[in-house]
DNA sequence: TTATTTGGAGTGAACGTTCATTCTCATTTT
DNA sequence: AAAATGAGAATGAACGTTCACTCCAAATAA
């Protein structure tokens, strides 16, 4: 009984949450109007502010959410059985499967989180926890031998990173984008960059 | 005098594009007022709606400024003696060189071409120049037997294009985002991606 | 020359709208 | 009965835009 009201509030925290990234997705934080997000979510505004206190809070907590599935997916790499096997199946996770509306909701966040403080923190801190665990998995990589040494893992990091971003852009900015056909290149790229010199798969033609 | 005439009228439009700028670069589209921004170019209101008709054709306006100063920047690969230094030179100047507040900006164009139609219109536009130049780049440098021969310029030229946005978007949202260090590890996958698999130019020692 | 007209540059208060948030009151649950 | 849950009208601030008006330099008329 005391169980099921925690639960009750958390169930419809999460409706609402659902319902306000539908409406962000679509017309962004600023033309999203709490009436617009209050007709999604079936309620009136007095209520819905019991359980949220502003605007703000909103996309904190979506953020949040997302922080959880983003680490959890990380899973994914390390289950696998090689590298870039792991690495390829984690893009296609995050930069092929996703929705439009993720996307855009990605977006959105971000480029909130260029003016909002206490967005940007957030979503900073969010980041670091990807970064380090993108780290992570380069070093462990290169402890099992499955890529060269000398990376930089910091800056690898950081290109990593930055393919991802850049996939998320092009995909919600470019209507004709085709993350499909493009992501192979990516990989090709990356595997370029990371795996060892005398690797025994070869990129595209290739030469040892 | 006729002359000057418009030439008057043209300075004040672009006074007030500078100050949109600034204003739009310091707080984003939407949280900039046109008070701000009449604060900012020394106008009143009134008279400020005499150079643009709305808040949109003042991103308009902006827009296109920038499409010019891209598209004139292509000048640099086709001067350059040889295709990767060229883009070498092309992607410092576009994505390094570039002040926090031209980062910035362009950020902002990218998320509100996502909402608002026009913008988008517009900025999709700007970006079907870029891309036609790139592909156009890589067909001549092709040509050239510069890169190999199979790449498919389409992906590739998209490929190039992710790379730029997400510099970008590392750029604005990443305050610990070191482009000058990323730069050469970009420029390396590139080099994997489109140099010929006999290239003189190995893609981390070096070269002729 | 001096006086008068003209029209573009510029002003800033005011308008109508939109929006996040709050207040009051009704309904349901415990 | 008391407390939690819900509704929806009300509030007040902020915003983009407009409008009636002033100012001033140059053109024209006297």
């Amino acid at each position: 009984m005391l169980e099921t009201k925690a639960q009750r509030q958390s169930d419809r925290r999460a409706e609402i949450l659902d319902a306000a990234e539908r409406c962000f997705a679509r017309a962004g934080f600023h033309r999203a109007s709490m009436q617009d997000i209050c007709g999604e979510a079936a309620m009136s505004p007095g209520n819905l502010y019991r359980y949220f206190p502003s605007k703000e809070a909103l996309i904190a907590g979506i953020c949040e959410r997302n922080r959880a599935e983003a680490v959890a997916s990380f899973a994914l790499v390390d289950a696998a059985p090689e590298f870039f096997e792991g690495l390829a199946g984690l893009a296609r996770h995050h930069l092929v499967d996703r929705t439009e509306d993720e996307v855009a909701l990605c977006a959105e966040i971000m480029a909130e989180s260029r003016r909002h403080p206490d967005i940007a923190k957030l979503y900073q801190g969010i980041e670091k926890d990807i970064r380090d665990r993108i780290a992570g998995m380069l070093k462990q990589a290169a402890g099992r031998d499955e890529i060269r040494q000398d990376v930089d893992s910091d800056a690898a990091a950081s290109v990593l990173m930055l393919l991802g971003d850049g996939m998320s852009w092009r995909r919600s900015v470019d209507p004709n984008f085709d993350a499909e056909k493009v992501l192979p290149l990516i990989l090709t790229m990356v595997r370029g960059l990371l795996a060892k010199p005398d690797s025994d798969a070869p990129t595209r033609g290739e030469k040892s």
